[in-house]
DNA sequence: GTCTATACGCTGATAGAC
DNA sequence: GTCTATCAGCGTATAGAC
């Protein structure tokens, strides 16, 4: 899966290269989302990955390449939760709340990996453009499909699936991408525990009491 | 207000030099929109305000003072809107509704300004953490007084105020900031009149049924 | 006041010693 | 395979002619 953007040359796996490797692309995720791609030097990855400059290089190609490498990571691990929660098996309660935790789980244990997602969406998403038409695309098809399922069964009232992904997506993922937004408003430094459990609760508000709101209409 | 971050020089008025100035703040708003602060390059600035690098230094100094300026006519004109819709005066289903609909307007009508704002939260904000802890937390607290006025008439029930007004902004200015990922979704080249508006009543429905939760709480 | 020409730092990337 | 030394190019910013 991870071999399609492999690095230039790859002799053997070798220990020690699978080593310098995670820890450059583990550096990479930290400089990259702080700074974004423009923003981030190759010098600071190369410096807190602890590695010199020319072995990031010599691993990955281009900046562009670790990059690109960088957003892999972060793709495949994106998609899990859906297809663990939104599934039709579920109970449509069960499986929005077990989502919206999942998802605001992401943004406090990854933060970097979200604004990093952030950022190139703000760039134009020029490196993702594929995978959001294709891979992201069938994502929202079977989210709809566990959305029909569970309006045929009076669970939820009928709604655009791809706007409702787009609000739970937007509302949880600002907990790391404008986490500076909410620490200058709370007064805390960084995002605590309470601040992420005031945010579930009141996300889960909005898209229970949206479920819940089938007896209105008919 | 505006004068908080003037040029270096500030001889006299002149016309010239006040459309000169104007255009240089519409084209820095559009490539800072683009490409973030460090991505921004002053060249390309000038190219798209038509006048001569040099001059841009000469009206605006440094290019993080131009960026400071282009920040502040957004940061004005971000906080009008909740000022004039949640406000105790209004019904609570009047004042949200008008004050959704304006944040999409704005995601509509200044997507870059939008994204400029978003860039700098994802930078950390250090150009506007200052704001953030006074005037925009001021800005919150008044929300909080209109939405506590609003639970004692029974027309909304109890919340947190901040994470509220958060998932609001969160979820209205993803249609700027993450619009990419929308069009890759519906497969229109840009955002069009029919996705703001399914979006705006997806957002309507969330929050607007969240206030008639009432009746569930007792 | 305005703009051409230029200085100079920092960037990504590589050549070549080990 | 690894890393020191270095290059070419683009970035911001300014000196100085007009």
């Amino acid at each position: 899966m991870t071999e399609t953007l492999s690095p230039p040359h790859r002799a053997g796996p070798g220990a020690p290269r699978q080593a310098a490797e995670a820890a450059i692309l583990a550096a990479a995720e930290r400089v990259f989302g702080r700074h974004g791609f423009r923003g981030a030097s190759m010098n600071e990855i190369a410096r807190e990955a602890g590695v010199p400059k020319p072995n990031i290089h010599y691993y990955f190609g281009t900046k562009e390449e670790l990059y690109r490498s960088v957003l892999e990571n972060i793709m495949t691990f994106w998609l899990q939760d859906a297809d663990y929660w939104l599934v039709p098996e579920r109970q449509a309660q069960e499986g929005f709340e077990g989502y919206i935790r999942a998802k605001m789980a992401f943004s406090r244990e990854r933060p970097d990996a979200s604004r990093i997602f952030a950022y190139e969406l703000l760039q134009g998403a020029g490196n993702i453009h594929h995978y959001l038409s294709t891979t992201l695309r069938e994502h929202v098809a079977r989210r709809a499909r566990t959305f029909d399922v569970w309006r045929t069964e009076r669970q939820m009232p009928a709604i655009d699936p791809t706007h409702l992904m787009f609000a739970i997506w937007s509302m949880t993922q600002a907990y790391a991408d404008m986490s500076t937004q909410m620490t200058a408003l709370t007064g805390h430094a960084v995002l605590r525990d309470v601040d992420f459990e005031a945010g579930l609760q009141t996300i889960l508000r909005l898209v229970l009491g949206f479920c819940n709101d089938i007896e209105d209409r008919g």
